[in-house]
DNA sequence: TATAAACCTGAAGAATCCTTCATCTAATCA
DNA sequence: TGATTAGATGAAGGATTCTTCAGGTTTATA
């Protein structure tokens, strides 16, 4: 799933990120179904040559898009657990959805439509991969903030994982409505919160 | 996305129902981007022609298996809520979690597949529907055992049942192993009694 | 039983799409 | 400047898939 050919001159830099781009257009466009190497490369105003030199297949294209986007969100979790390291869980839990939900809003039809892409088995695995990762730091902070470690808190950060990822969701799958949106910022919080207080008591 | 012609006599009932159960068969087989209409077909022991004969596209096959499913699940938490009518809501919130766990575990390797399938536009909108109607009597039970109406009552249950679908989605997406499957059930429960409880004070 | 209706068949048309490669152009280097 | 490497092109091969329809078979009906 790796590039074909590194670039290695600046225009081919250029036409490496042009494609990356176009995935994303066309992906908006008509849809991961209907996205094809052809119209990706035209939308990139370049030749499929060009793009196989670059990209090994189509689903390379969606792998590559999907990849930046899981690890910006796993960035932003990472980085809020680090930032807040010693805090209360309460805040804490309130930093980390926080940066959760604007690092997935931040393009927000980008998430949403990356959802499709993310079917693909190779990208369902990055999916995981990338997910395990954020869980990791996410359990070893609010193991740190509520004194407790093992499978216990495992499990709850896990699902209170889950219910994230399932609450923003079901947001942008709806087109991510400013009242959706406002209701999610103001509830999620509040969800992980009292979870975690009545399971890790 | 409706049958082209409907069913008369009873040998094309029986076709029609082969068809849908070979699509959930090829659905777990290849996957829903290799599914065809020929393989499907194949499958069902039946020409293409047959096929179109029933379902006007391909989407309708994968449409159709959805809507059952979906369906099944919406009626289990019909059906607990209003078994469970005049509960306490801790009490109805166990029932009606198990309930919906029950229902999107009774096969598990079908539900984990649809999920490819619920990107398609026409079949999104069909779970936005049914998960609307399965909000709905949420919603309508959850009023009335906490006392209270209005928007935040909607907006709780909301959340609550993204939780639920978020959380139960990456148990099957993980193939539902038999240990998540237990932390699934011993602790969704808890994480929507936790949430309500602080949510609707 | 004869006729009509329902049902089934599967080859083939039509449309897409993925991917390659021989060839051309631009940049780099000695 | 000449040679070498990187980059770009896009027509075309190869393969797949969706869908139709003319014609055959089975069931119901009069």
């Amino acid at each position: 799933m790796q590039a074909r050919k590194t670039p290695v001159q600046q225009r081919s830099a250029v036409t490496v990120e042009a494609i990356a781009e176009a995935t994303i257009q066309v992906l908006l466009a008509v849809g991961s179904d209907k996205l094809t190497t052809t119209r990706v490369a035209e939308r990139a105003g370049v030749s499929v040559g060009t793009l196989y030199q670059y990209y090994p297949n189509k689903q390379a294209l969606l792998y590559a898009v999907l990849k930046v986007h899981m690890t910006k969100v796993a960035d932003a979790i990472e980085s809020a657990c680090l930032e807040h390291r010693g805090a209360p869980v309460a805040k804490l839990v309130e930093e980390i959805v926080a940066a959760f939900i604007d690092a997935k809003l931040e393009s927000a039809e980008v998430s949403a439509a990356l959802y499709a892409a993310s079917v693909e088995p190779e990208a369902a695995k990055l999916v995981q991969c990338v997910s395990l990762r954020g869980r990791k730091v996410l359990t070893e902070a609010i193991a740190e903030a509520v004194g407790k470690t093992g499978a216990e808190v495992e499990f709850a950060v896990t699902m209170m994982y889950s219910a994230m990822t399932g609450a923003s969701r079901s947001v942008l799958e709806a087109g991510a409505p400013a009242k959706m949106v406002a209701a999610l910022r103001r509830e999620l919080p509040v969800l992980c919160q009292a979870y975690l207080e009545k399971a890790l008591a």
